[in-house]
DNA sequence: CAGGATCCGTGTTGATACTG
DNA sequence: CAGTATCAACACGGATCCTG
């Protein structure tokens, strides 16, 4: 992925898994409980395939999601958050909790 | 900045002023205290002058920042957090604290 | 259904030089 | 010191087509 680096405070470490445009999105929507692929791509309109699979992938490097592949006719995948990936989701909440908060003030900002 | 959106959720909403590289950086250093822009640029190994007083200027205008000029010869700015961002950054704290937790198996994991 | 592979635009980031 | 301006590189994200 990245070179190695170090990371000057928490924060910096944090966003190395969880930045970019989707994955705390993928984060939250997999705390609600087990995904399957199709399920989760509808549930982040406007993600395209490639984009889905790539962001799980290094989720599921970084250990926060596990992939449970199911061997039937048609192919079922399930994806699910790891104890890690929960602990990360529980740190999250604060911050998710602000932007609901300030939710209206935000959008209006970047409007 | 960006098009007029719809958050489907507070992460959405919090990423949309914190996301990118560097400002949760600026955020926690100055949560620390006031700076000026040297200050800052020293603290943050790597920036660019550009992107320090663009992303700084980004959230000015998202009302995170406070910026003070002093008319002076040499000229001097300081840049603290709002209440506002002040909140943010409170609500940022255990994500950096997880961060923090988990430093080395992020970055083995990124090497 | 759940992906892989490829092509491609563009926003973001960076280097460098210059200014009040 | 605290910026501006300009140019260049690249990663990110998207569209489309293809496969087991």
């Amino acid at each position: 992925m990245g070179r190695q680096r170090t990371f000057v405070c928490g924060l910096d470490a944090a966003f190395a898994v969880v930045g970019g445009k989707w994955k705390a999105l993928l984060l939250w929507e997999l705390a609600q409980g087990v995904r399957r692929f199709g399920e989760l791509r509808r549930a982040l309109e406007g993600i395209s395939e490639k984009m889905l699979i790539q962001q799980l992938r290094e989720m599921e490097h970084d250990g926060l999601v596990h992939r449970e592949v199911y061997r039937e006719v048609p192919p079922r995948v399930e994806y699910s958050l790891t104890a890690f990936g929960r602990s990360l989701n529980a740190a999250m909440e604060p911050l998710g909790a602000w932007g609901d908060e300030h939710k209206a003030r935000i959008e209006e900002l970047h409007s």
